[in-house]
DNA sequence: GGGCACACTAAGCGCTCGCTCAGCTTCGGC
DNA sequence: GCCGAAGCTGAGCGAGCGCTTAGTGTGCCC
């Protein structure tokens, strides 16, 4: 485990991947005011700014405002996707596969507030394109989580009547951990995902 | 039992406190426009025009584009309060009225989906003040479900160890489902409620 | 050390935003 | 039948938006 993932909880520092230099530190200021203000309240000007650049620079590395969006939006289902599937294709029951893969996605939900707030609350604001590759990546997102409970009630572990609302709602859960978790509240991110985990393995009946 | 509330599932139709006429129309409107596209990117010119009015005709009756949104907040919020006060109030059990108060509290974000949106993820646009009322109803709303959760674990109806993160969690799981409810979806508002309150009953750990 | 590719800036264009205001219509009171 | 109040419209103001363009500085290759 590097120094990286050490101080950021097991999870790999993103955007490392985003290069040159200029472009990685644009995207990363756009997470930030996207996440406080919402993309539409945004403006380039911001955004430069806060990247200590003028705001015409932004349009040396992206093409529009809501190029960033895209990417941003793209990078961030990839890395909660790639989370899940880390989980789910793991040795072990459904019942370990499952806490584990709520325990980690909520800690990245928590965790990478910032980024996941964008990413969950800002799909709206792509273009018909660019979100409908993004829906691609939530319809698997959902077969991760519900490949593990139907496994698990396959396997006799798990008690749960309506598979398809019962992902919904374990999702739906984890999701909302971006819309209220605060930073400087009292619990950590693994507070929040051990507790979820429990709560997920309640609700589907394991033993 | 009147008409409107037969249609709209035992839930008073709402806005009927808004008048004159024009003032609920333009509430109405800028609920829907609210709704579908943010308050940020939504205009005054769009507001208007759904209510069939002029853009100058707004400022008759509102003094600004963040007003209508207080407004469509607090109203929103009051009714979402009287929902759980009335659970939790009733007589029974904290099992019966803990599935109560999910039930009816999901079936009014997925009936009043519009308003529901607005009222959970739109916080953020509104000023200091206005938030700082609205961020007060919240927190009765939390009350009132932790005030029940708390009643069950005395009781011994209810195994939970961590009462405020599971009130968190559970009120979590509720809002939510003003996100990714879809009127034209598999699932009615009734069903929501009904799996949603097996959900809760089965987290708290209901015999 | 001259030339050139490239990252970046200063200035600003065209547009749309929230909001204003002068004036028009309608209507109840007398 | 005239009057004032109230509800509304057409036109448009100042500001700030996303984005463009002409030009500047810097470093690398030969």
């Amino acid at each position: 485990m590097s120094t990286a993932e050490e101080t950021t909880g097991g999870e790999v520092e993103p955007w490392e991947e985003v290069t040159p230099d200029a472009a990685r530190r644009l995207l990363v200021a756009a997470v930030e005011a996207f996440a406080e203000r919402g993309y539409h309240a945004t403006t380039t000007r911001d955004i430069a700014g806060r990247a200590g650049m003028s705001p015409a620079a932004l349009y040396i590395h992206y093409k529009t405002k809501e190029e960033l969006l895209h990417r941003i939006s793209r990078i961030g289902h990839d890395r909660a996707l790639e989370i899940l599937q880390t989980a789910a294709r793991r040795e072990g029951t459904a019942t370990e596969r499952l806490a584990d893969a709520v325990s980690s996605f909520v800690r990245w939900h928590a965790g990478r507030r910032t980024t996941a707030r964008v990413v969950q609350y800002e799909l709206d604001a792509l273009g018909p394109d660019a979100r409908a590759e993004i829906l691609d990546l939530r319809r698997q997102v959902d077969a991760e989580v519900r490949g593990i409970i139907q496994e698990g009630v396959a396997s006799g572990e798990f008690d749960v009547i309506d598979v398809h609302g019962t992902t919904l709602a374990v999702l739906s859960l984890s999701i909302d951990v971006a819309r209220w978790f605060n930073v400087n509240g009292p619990r950590t991110p693994e507070e929040v995902g051990a507790l979820y985990a429990d709560l997920v393995l309640r609700m589907v009946g394991a033993k």
